[in-house]
DNA sequence: CGAATCTTGCGAACACAAACTCAATAGCAA
DNA sequence: TTGCTATTGAGTTTGTGTTCGCAAGATTCG
Protein backbone atom coordinates (compact mmCIF):
# COMPACT_ATOMS: atom_id res chain seq x y z
CA UNK A 1 0.00 0.00 0.00
CA UNK A 2 2.33 3.05 -1.19
CA UNK A 3 1.62 6.63 0.50
CA UNK A 4 0.40 7.75 -3.73
CA UNK A 5 2.01 10.82 -4.92
CA UNK A 6 2.94 13.71 -3.23
CA UNK A 7 0.27 16.84 -3.89
CA UNK A 8 -0.02 20.53 -2.66
CA UNK A 9 -3.31 19.45 -1.69
CA UNK A 10 -2.66 16.34 0.34
CA UNK A 11 0.29 17.73 2.42
CA UNK A 12 -2.37 20.98 3.43
CA UNK A 13 -4.74 18.84 4.54
CA UNK A 14 -2.79 16.45 6.87
CA UNK A 15 -0.88 19.68 8.20
CA UNK A 16 -4.32 21.43 8.94
CA UNK A 17 -5.36 18.41 10.60
CA UNK A 18 -1.59 17.93 12.36
CA UNK A 19 -1.91 21.56 13.79
CA UNK A 20 -5.27 21.56 14.97
CA UNK A 21 -6.54 22.34 18.16
CA UNK A 22 -8.74 19.31 18.53
CA UNK A 23 -10.46 16.67 15.65
CA UNK A 24 -12.26 18.47 12.61
CA UNK A 25 -14.77 17.89 10.43
CA UNK A 26 -14.95 17.57 6.99
CA UNK A 27 -16.05 20.97 6.21
CA UNK A 28 -13.94 22.58 8.75
CA UNK A 29 -10.21 20.54 6.75
CA UNK A 30 -11.89 22.44 3.62
CA UNK A 31 -12.18 26.16 4.77
CA UNK A 32 -8.80 25.91 6.43
CA UNK A 33 -6.79 23.63 3.66
CA UNK A 34 -8.63 26.35 0.92
CA UNK A 35 -7.17 28.85 2.62
CA UNK A 36 -4.02 27.79 1.31
CA UNK A 37 -5.42 25.82 -1.81
CA UNK A 38 -7.93 28.17 -3.71
CA UNK A 39 -10.61 26.42 -5.17
CA UNK A 40 -9.95 23.30 -3.43
CA UNK A 41 -12.56 20.41 -3.62
CA UNK A 42 -14.44 18.40 -1.07
CA UNK A 43 -14.02 15.44 -3.05
CA UNK A 44 -10.35 15.84 -2.53
CA UNK A 45 -11.16 16.27 1.16
CA UNK A 46 -13.15 13.07 1.61
CA UNK A 47 -10.44 11.30 -0.76
CA UNK A 48 -7.36 12.54 1.47
CA UNK A 49 -9.31 11.99 4.49
CA UNK A 50 -10.42 8.01 3.35
CA UNK A 51 -6.55 7.76 2.21
CA UNK A 52 -5.31 8.58 5.54
CA UNK A 53 -7.62 6.65 7.43
CA UNK A 54 -6.56 3.39 5.76
CA UNK A 55 -2.67 4.55 6.31
CA UNK A 56 -3.96 4.82 9.69
CA UNK A 57 -2.05 8.26 10.27
CA UNK A 58 -5.75 9.82 10.95
CA UNK A 59 -8.60 8.17 13.17
CA UNK A 60 -12.42 9.53 12.62
CA UNK A 61 -13.52 10.65 16.03
CA UNK A 62 -17.83 10.61 16.72
CA UNK A 63 -19.29 12.86 19.03
CA UNK A 64 -22.99 13.61 19.86
CA UNK A 65 -25.08 14.37 17.39
CA UNK A 66 -22.33 15.50 15.29
CA UNK A 67 -21.10 14.36 11.82
CA UNK A 68 -17.13 12.33 12.06
CA UNK A 69 -14.28 14.52 13.04
CA UNK A 70 -10.63 13.51 12.14
CA UNK A 71 -7.53 13.73 14.69
CA UNK A 72 -4.00 12.30 14.54
CA UNK A 73 -3.82 8.74 15.65
CA UNK A 74 -0.57 9.24 17.71
CA UNK A 75 -2.74 11.23 20.49
CA UNK A 76 -3.45 8.20 22.40
CA UNK A 77 -6.20 7.93 25.03
CA UNK A 78 -8.05 11.45 25.43
CA UNK A 79 -11.55 13.39 25.47
CA UNK A 80 -13.01 16.11 24.18
CA UNK A 81 -14.31 19.59 25.14
CA UNK A 82 -16.97 21.11 22.86
CA UNK A 83 -17.57 25.17 23.17
CA UNK A 84 -21.15 25.38 22.88
CA UNK A 85 -20.42 29.19 21.63
CA UNK A 86 -17.86 28.90 18.79
CA UNK A 87 -18.71 25.10 18.79
CA UNK A 88 -14.76 24.51 18.42
CA UNK A 89 -13.64 20.98 19.86
CA UNK A 90 -10.68 20.66 22.14
CA UNK A 91 -8.74 17.67 22.57
CA UNK A 92 -8.32 17.52 26.79
CA UNK A 93 -5.62 15.88 28.56
CA UNK A 94 -7.93 14.63 31.62
CA UNK A 95 -9.99 11.26 31.93
CA UNK A 96 -11.89 11.83 34.75
CA UNK A 97 -13.39 8.56 34.41
CA UNK A 98 -11.99 5.78 37.20
CA UNK A 99 -13.72 2.62 35.28
CA UNK A 100 -10.83 0.42 33.64
CA UNK A 101 -11.11 -2.17 30.88
CA UNK A 102 -13.06 -5.45 32.52
CA UNK A 103 -14.98 -3.66 35.01
CA UNK A 104 -18.21 -5.41 35.57
CA UNK A 105 -20.97 -2.90 36.45
CA UNK A 106 -23.99 -3.45 38.38
CA UNK A 107 -26.57 -5.04 35.52
CA UNK A 108 -23.97 -7.71 33.99
CA UNK A 109 -22.51 -4.93 32.01
CA UNK A 110 -18.69 -5.13 30.82
CA UNK A 111 -16.83 -2.75 30.08
CA UNK A 112 -14.39 -2.14 27.09
CA UNK A 113 -14.05 1.69 26.47
CA UNK A 114 -15.69 4.99 27.15
CA UNK A 115 -15.97 7.89 25.36
CA UNK A 116 -16.78 11.24 27.45
CA UNK A 117 -17.90 14.51 25.75
CA UNK A 118 -17.70 17.64 27.62
CA UNK A 119 -19.67 20.72 26.92
CA UNK A 120 -18.88 24.58 28.46
CA UNK A 121 -17.63 27.48 27.09
CA UNK A 122 -13.92 27.58 25.71
CA UNK A 123 -11.21 30.19 27.39
CA UNK A 124 -11.77 32.95 24.13
CA UNK A 125 -15.98 32.71 24.49
CA UNK A 126 -15.81 33.57 28.05
CA UNK A 127 -15.66 36.59 27.68
CA UNK B 1 -51.68 22.47 23.56
CA UNK B 2 -53.93 19.70 23.22
CA UNK B 3 -52.33 16.49 23.47
CA UNK B 4 -54.27 15.14 20.61
CA UNK B 5 -56.32 12.40 19.74
CA UNK B 6 -56.10 9.09 21.75
CA UNK B 7 -54.87 6.57 19.21
CA UNK B 8 -53.65 2.62 19.45
CA UNK B 9 -50.52 3.60 17.63
CA UNK B 10 -49.56 6.89 20.06
CA UNK B 11 -50.13 4.60 23.09
CA UNK B 12 -48.36 1.93 21.89
CA UNK B 13 -45.06 3.86 20.85
CA UNK B 14 -45.26 5.99 23.78
CA UNK B 15 -45.70 2.42 26.02
CA UNK B 16 -42.92 1.32 24.00
CA UNK B 17 -40.57 3.62 24.97
CA UNK B 18 -41.74 3.71 28.23
CA UNK B 19 -41.02 -0.07 29.27
CA UNK B 20 -37.69 -0.14 27.46
CA UNK B 21 -34.21 -0.19 29.05
CA UNK B 22 -32.73 2.57 27.43
CA UNK B 23 -33.31 5.14 24.81
CA UNK B 24 -34.38 3.69 21.33
CA UNK B 25 -34.07 4.71 17.74
CA UNK B 26 -36.70 5.47 15.48
CA UNK B 27 -36.14 2.10 14.10
CA UNK B 28 -36.68 0.61 17.13
CA UNK B 29 -39.55 1.93 18.19
CA UNK B 30 -40.86 0.91 14.47
CA UNK B 31 -40.25 -2.28 15.13
CA UNK B 32 -41.20 -2.90 18.86
CA UNK B 33 -44.74 -0.99 18.19
CA UNK B 34 -44.88 -2.78 14.83
CA UNK B 35 -45.30 -6.07 16.51
CA UNK B 36 -48.59 -4.53 18.45
CA UNK B 37 -49.77 -2.45 15.87
CA UNK B 38 -49.43 -4.41 12.51
CA UNK B 39 -48.86 -2.19 9.36
CA UNK B 40 -47.50 1.00 11.86
CA UNK B 41 -46.21 3.24 9.25
CA UNK B 42 -42.56 4.59 9.75
CA UNK B 43 -44.47 8.05 9.71
CA UNK B 44 -46.68 7.44 12.56
CA UNK B 45 -43.47 7.12 14.59
CA UNK B 46 -41.97 9.74 13.42
CA UNK B 47 -44.89 12.27 13.77
CA UNK B 48 -45.56 10.93 17.04
CA UNK B 49 -42.33 11.32 18.62
CA UNK B 50 -41.86 14.70 17.47
CA UNK B 51 -45.04 15.00 19.35
CA UNK B 52 -43.72 13.65 22.64
CA UNK B 53 -40.90 15.47 22.48
CA UNK B 54 -42.62 19.12 21.59
CA UNK B 55 -44.59 17.96 25.03
CA UNK B 56 -42.04 17.33 26.86
CA UNK B 57 -43.03 13.87 27.56
CA UNK B 58 -39.69 12.64 25.69
CA UNK B 59 -35.99 13.63 25.15
CA UNK B 60 -33.55 12.99 21.81
CA UNK B 61 -30.72 10.95 23.44
CA UNK B 62 -26.98 11.59 21.04
CA UNK B 63 -24.75 8.83 21.01
CA UNK B 64 -21.24 8.91 19.02
CA UNK B 65 -22.19 7.68 15.53
CA UNK B 66 -25.71 7.04 15.95
CA UNK B 67 -29.14 8.15 15.38
CA UNK B 68 -30.81 9.93 17.79
CA UNK B 69 -32.41 8.10 20.37
CA UNK B 70 -35.49 8.79 22.88
CA UNK B 71 -35.91 7.72 25.90
CA UNK B 72 -38.85 9.80 28.74
CA UNK B 73 -37.65 12.67 30.11
CA UNK B 74 -38.24 12.00 33.92
CA UNK B 75 -34.95 9.67 34.01
CA UNK B 76 -32.80 12.69 35.26
CA UNK B 77 -29.11 12.52 34.86
CA UNK B 78 -27.71 9.08 33.88
CA UNK B 79 -25.63 8.00 31.53
CA UNK B 80 -25.71 5.09 28.58
CA UNK B 81 -23.90 1.69 28.34
CA UNK B 82 -24.08 0.70 24.08
CA UNK B 83 -23.49 -3.03 23.93
CA UNK B 84 -21.41 -4.21 20.68
CA UNK B 85 -22.74 -7.52 20.06
CA UNK B 86 -26.51 -6.90 20.11
CA UNK B 87 -26.23 -3.09 19.47
CA UNK B 88 -28.61 -1.85 22.22
CA UNK B 89 -28.10 1.00 24.42
CA UNK B 90 -29.02 0.92 28.26
CA UNK B 91 -29.76 3.76 30.71
CA UNK B 92 -26.71 3.37 33.66
CA UNK B 93 -27.49 4.55 36.79
CA UNK B 94 -23.87 5.86 37.41
CA UNK B 95 -22.21 8.56 36.43
CA UNK B 96 -18.29 8.27 37.65
CA UNK B 97 -17.51 11.80 36.19
CA UNK B 98 -16.32 13.95 39.40
CA UNK B 99 -17.08 17.33 37.13
CA UNK B 100 -19.70 19.50 38.83
CA UNK B 101 -20.91 22.09 36.49
CA UNK B 102 -18.77 25.10 36.62
CA UNK B 103 -15.71 23.62 36.80
CA UNK B 104 -12.22 25.33 34.82
CA UNK B 105 -10.34 23.17 33.48
CA UNK B 106 -6.41 23.44 32.47
CA UNK B 107 -6.40 25.07 29.13
CA UNK B 108 -9.51 27.37 30.45
CA UNK B 109 -12.35 25.40 29.61
CA UNK B 110 -15.42 26.26 31.65
CA UNK B 111 -17.49 23.08 32.08
CA UNK B 112 -21.21 23.27 31.93
CA UNK B 113 -22.34 19.17 31.27
CA UNK B 114 -20.76 16.06 30.22
CA UNK B 115 -22.04 13.13 28.40
CA UNK B 116 -20.40 9.53 28.85
CA UNK B 117 -21.12 6.56 26.62
CA UNK B 118 -19.41 3.25 28.25
CA UNK B 119 -19.07 0.28 25.43
CA UNK B 120 -18.16 -3.76 26.08
CA UNK B 121 -20.98 -6.85 26.49
CA UNK B 122 -24.41 -6.44 28.12
CA UNK B 123 -24.90 -9.94 30.43
CA UNK B 124 -26.55 -11.41 27.79
CA UNK B 125 -23.84 -10.76 25.28
CA UNK B 126 -20.87 -12.18 27.73
CA UNK B 127 -21.72 -15.98 26.97
C1' DC C 1 12.16 17.10 -21.38
C1' DG C 2 8.31 13.97 -22.29
C1' DA C 3 5.27 10.29 -21.57
C1' DA C 4 2.57 7.65 -18.51
C1' DT C 5 -0.67 7.82 -15.06
C1' DC C 6 -2.19 9.41 -10.69
C1' DT C 7 -4.77 13.33 -8.76
C1' DT C 8 -7.84 17.13 -8.92
C1' DG C 9 -12.16 19.95 -9.46
C1' DC C 10 -16.66 20.03 -10.66
C1' DG C 11 -21.12 18.54 -11.46
C1' DA C 12 -24.03 14.63 -11.16
C1' DA C 13 -25.32 10.69 -8.53
C1' DC C 14 -26.07 8.38 -4.25
C1' DA C 15 -27.62 7.10 0.62
C1' DC C 16 -30.15 7.95 4.37
C1' DA C 17 -32.98 10.13 7.76
C1' DA C 18 -36.82 13.14 8.15
C1' DA C 19 -40.76 15.54 6.34
C1' DC C 20 -44.65 16.05 3.29
C1' DT C 21 -49.11 14.70 0.40
C1' DC C 22 -53.40 12.88 0.23
C1' DA C 23 -57.02 9.47 0.14
C1' DA C 24 -58.75 6.29 3.47
C1' DT C 25 -59.52 5.38 8.33
C1' DA C 26 -60.73 5.95 13.05
C1' DG C 27 -61.54 9.08 17.42
C1' DC C 28 -64.53 11.88 19.60
C1' DA C 29 -68.61 14.66 20.71
C1' DA C 30 -73.37 15.21 20.22
C1' DT D 1 -75.28 6.11 15.62
C1' DT D 2 -73.79 9.95 12.89
C1' DG D 3 -70.83 13.42 11.26
C1' DC D 4 -66.79 16.17 11.69
C1' DT D 5 -62.06 16.19 11.59
C1' DA D 6 -57.57 14.60 13.31
C1' DT D 7 -54.71 10.72 12.27
C1' DT D 8 -52.81 7.06 9.61
C1' DG D 9 -50.14 4.49 5.85
C1' DA D 10 -47.78 4.42 1.66
C1' DG D 11 -45.35 6.65 -1.49
C1' DT D 12 -42.98 10.71 -2.82
C1' DT D 13 -39.97 14.49 -1.76
C1' DT D 14 -36.59 17.04 0.62
C1' DG D 15 -32.15 17.93 2.82
C1' DT D 16 -27.57 16.88 3.87
C1' DG D 17 -23.43 14.33 3.89
C1' DT D 18 -20.63 11.39 0.92
C1' DT D 19 -19.11 9.25 -3.40
C1' DC D 20 -18.67 8.79 -8.46
C1' DG D 21 -17.24 9.88 -13.42
C1' DC D 22 -14.63 12.22 -16.34
C1' DA D 23 -11.84 15.76 -18.65
C1' DA D 24 -8.07 18.74 -17.36
C1' DG D 25 -3.96 19.27 -14.79
C1' DA D 26 -0.03 17.72 -11.81
C1' DT D 27 3.67 14.49 -10.40
C1' DT D 28 7.06 11.09 -11.08
C1' DC D 29 10.39 8.40 -13.67
C1' DG D 30 13.13 7.36 -17.68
Amino acid sequence: MGTGRQTRQRSAILGKIREAEGPLSIAQIHERAGGEIPRLGIATVYRAVKALREGGEIVAVELPGEEPHYETADRGHHHHFRCRVCEQTYDLGVCPVGIPRGTMLPGGYTVEDHSLTLYGRCADCVA
